[in-house]
DNA sequence: CGACCTATTGAGCATCTTCAACATTCGTGG
DNA sequence: CCACGAATGTTGAAGATGCTCAATAGGTCG
């Protein structure tokens, strides 16, 4: 039970650090606080005082930051495994918004708990630590696309960064995973408007790169596609810290 | 004459966590490698394992990341008291290029010395720890400014943005700063052809919001030009760290 | 059924890019 | 001290990319 609902997340540090069996065993204590959350209502709002963090045991989940003007930002989509809000719990406001996309299950993680796990695992909390860098890698990549990437590439680097990180969870491969999001949600994110969304994915499904319908995307020529984005997952693939 | 190196530094982290003089002291024992390194020639080469990080005191400098096509986007800009490479001390690849933008002048930090002062000062820890959280905030900005704002907003914003972190460490105010920044490096920074900043730039003068000319921001009308970029300073003012 | 959300497509338009030419500044060597 | 070249800044014109507005269709859920 408590196995199940850890799994994606110490799957995901395994790839990359090896953990012994003390470490998920504490993995697993970390995880019993665990919550169910209705699509749309946001589990973090932007500027609030937070003291919990989560960690994403099924769902999608997106970070994102309204503008004045109503339009909005996101920042990163966070699949099962993710941690969410750890900037919130070493800090103490957020600086953006936390919003499911379907129904999650998330286990609730306090403050002192994290601290004392990291104080006694430190090997955790270095691969904690890693995990973040490796979102903040994410989201420098995301600003790179926004800057200098084509609309086309853009959608085809998203999907198949998607694709990448639900691999790792075992959630996807390289024919393809279930997702969803709604074109408004790609909009958002890659700063496109919904329209335009929708033409870049007719023609990445004319010229048979990819499909994107029906809550699911298939690969129809990965290397096609990844030639297209300049696909180069390095950021994602980075080797762990140094664990002397 | 060490206080005077590390003065910005103290200054910025002074601005948001009292510092007691054991505090100081560290801080200042920290910035003793003092090294200077010309324009243009990489600090961090990306995709280089790097064991150093720096403190830069005075100059400016840029974070990149170059793309296959030869372009390259400005991930952002750093200024004298901020902090270089602390992810590359923490991971040990570094995803981007840092690169002198003037003749510069920084401390190096040794991993250990880093390690030790965290060690002694905890509290230290947690401001260089709010810093580079400070650090991340301003990432997730400029993508939400790439994503959704126009040229002209921002630009404004880029402008203001930089005029605020200056005014932290004593190099500026609302009136300007002095600024080496080419409008190549705009370009770059704001995803933008370099013709077209230089036309933005035009606009904003000729309506009277600023002046960018001869490595100098005058701002003309400062409350226009905020009102243009709905430039809201919050994710640079946050309080700092709980330091119970 | 009706309301609402999502997806789809067309037409016209704004923003920003590219290409090209030219001006200006600045450092360097003659 | 001047001449030259390189880097930076400036401007015009043409074109591409992506947006807005608008209309329509399918799907889902109460």
């Amino acid at each position: 039970m408590a196995i199940n609902i850890s799994d994606a997340f110490a799957r995901k540090l395994g790839a990359f650090v090896a953990l012994s069996a003390t470490e998920l065993d504490v993995l697993s204590r970390l995880h019993r606080r665990r919550r169910t959350f209705v699509a749309g209502r946001d589990l973090v709002h932007q500027g609030q005082s937070e003291q919990a963090a989560y960690i994403l045991a099924s769902g999608w989940v997106c970070s994102y930051k309204s503008q004045p003007d109503g339009s909005r930002q996101i920042i990163d989509f966070q699949i099962p495994g993710d941690f969410l809000g750890l900037r919130s719990i070493l800090l103490h406001t957020s600086d953006h918004g936390i919003q499911p996309i379907v129904e999650i299950e998330a286990a609730e993680v306090r403050k002192q708990d994290l601290l004392d796990a990291f104080a006694h695992t430190p090997r955790l909390a270095t691969a904690v630590l890693w995990a973040a860098s490796r979102d903040e890698a994410m989201v420098v990549e995301h600003l790179v696309g926004l800057g200098r990437r084509s609309a086309m590439e853009r959608m085809a680097h998203m999907l198949l960064e998607l694709g990448a990180r639900l691999a790792l969870v075992g959630m996807g491969n390289k024919t393809g995973y279930d997702c969803p999001l709604t074109q408004y949600h790609l909009a958002d994110a890659l700063g496109l408007s919904a329209v335009h969304v929708n033409r870049v994915l007719r023609q990445l499904r004319e010229e048979g790169l990819v499909t994107f319908q029906g809550g699911h995307v298939a690969f129809n020529d990965y290397p096609g596609l990844v030639a297209l984005a300049e696909f180069d997952p390095t950021y994602l693939d980075q080797v762990g810290p140094l664990l002397d």
